[in-house]
DNA sequence: TTAGTAACCGCAAACGATTGCAATAACATT
DNA sequence: AATGTTATTGCAATCGTTTGCGGTTACTAA
């Protein structure tokens, strides 16, 4: 953890961007909370402000997105909401988000590698297929709708 | 096209919705444009409101969601806005979306149903695929992106 | 045809997210 | 350490979308 966000840091430099309070915070926030999973932004803002009273929404989303232009973090789309977590370096990968329980499960590009393949070949279409959540019903919420039906029928 | 307005005033009415005038225009306006492909929101918001002055945008998306909830209309996100098109009565397609000219092209769910099925399997994950916008770079686009670059150069 | 009921509408406020702008502060240079 | 440059910030306005509320209107039944 903590030597991820060194590494983090070394990018923002390298890249030119300027270490800011703001962006330490938030960048350190993330990478407490990686591990265990996804960030929603309200509450890496609630966090941050904790730390920096004057941490405004705004900079807590353009930072975040300057870390994933980056790729610090990663962003996912769990809904309508944005959340992020820290790059993970073992390589990209996917998601799958249960609507019933919320929960989020990682999924490894290689279910989508042939599926990108296709669509290059039929119709020489590149999808953005990085930061990827699939929707759906996890398999233990599927047996409890199951078990609710059973009762009601 | 007539015919699809027809029965989707039928599926209103069957199922205890009212005739409101502001639903059959929206209707309207949804099933003109469609074999055209999708309506943003406030297109179909523009045009609704030079037949019905009155018409409020909030009543076109109260309006698009019921009509989505039965099956008559189908919700296509592209990008971070809204789209919807009349519920093809061939069977749901998909869509690919590209990034840099916004074009929509149509996907058959065969190409996602090796997907689906490995996901089941997998994981015994059911993922909501029904309506589904994969966005990336089409192949148009691609070509006028190298020879941009071949000018830089 | 009229009256009654509840679904529906327009309006306005609120949501999560983004952006313009003037003030500030991080960094490079001295 | 003091200075200048400009990226970055906080604030407020704005975007697309959703929601609460009181008035309106489509439908039902007499």
């Amino acid at each position: 953890m903590m030597i991820k966000h060194e590494k983090a840091i070394e990018t923002l430099r390298l890249k030119g961007h300027r270490l800011t309070p703001q962006r330490l915070i938030v960048l350190s926030i993330i990478a407490e909370a990686s591990g265990g999973g996804h960030m929603g932004v309200d509450e890496v803002y609630q966090a941050a402000k904790k730390a920096y009273p004057y941490m405004d929404i705004a900079t807590v989303y353009r930072t975040l997105h300057l870390f994933k232009g980056l790729g610090v973090v990663t962003e996912v789309a769990i809904g309508d909401r944005l959340h992020f977590e820290l790059t993970d370096p073992d390589g990209p990968h996917h998601h799958m988000v249960c609507r019933a329980c919320n929960g989020a499960f990682n999924l490894s590009p290689h279910y989508l590698a042939e599926f990108r393949d296709t669509l290059n070949k039929e119709f020489g279409f590149e999808p953005d297929l990085e930061h990827f959540a699939v929707s759906g019903i996890c398999a233990q919420c599927q047996e409890a709708d199951a078990k609710t039906k059973e009762m009601k029928g």
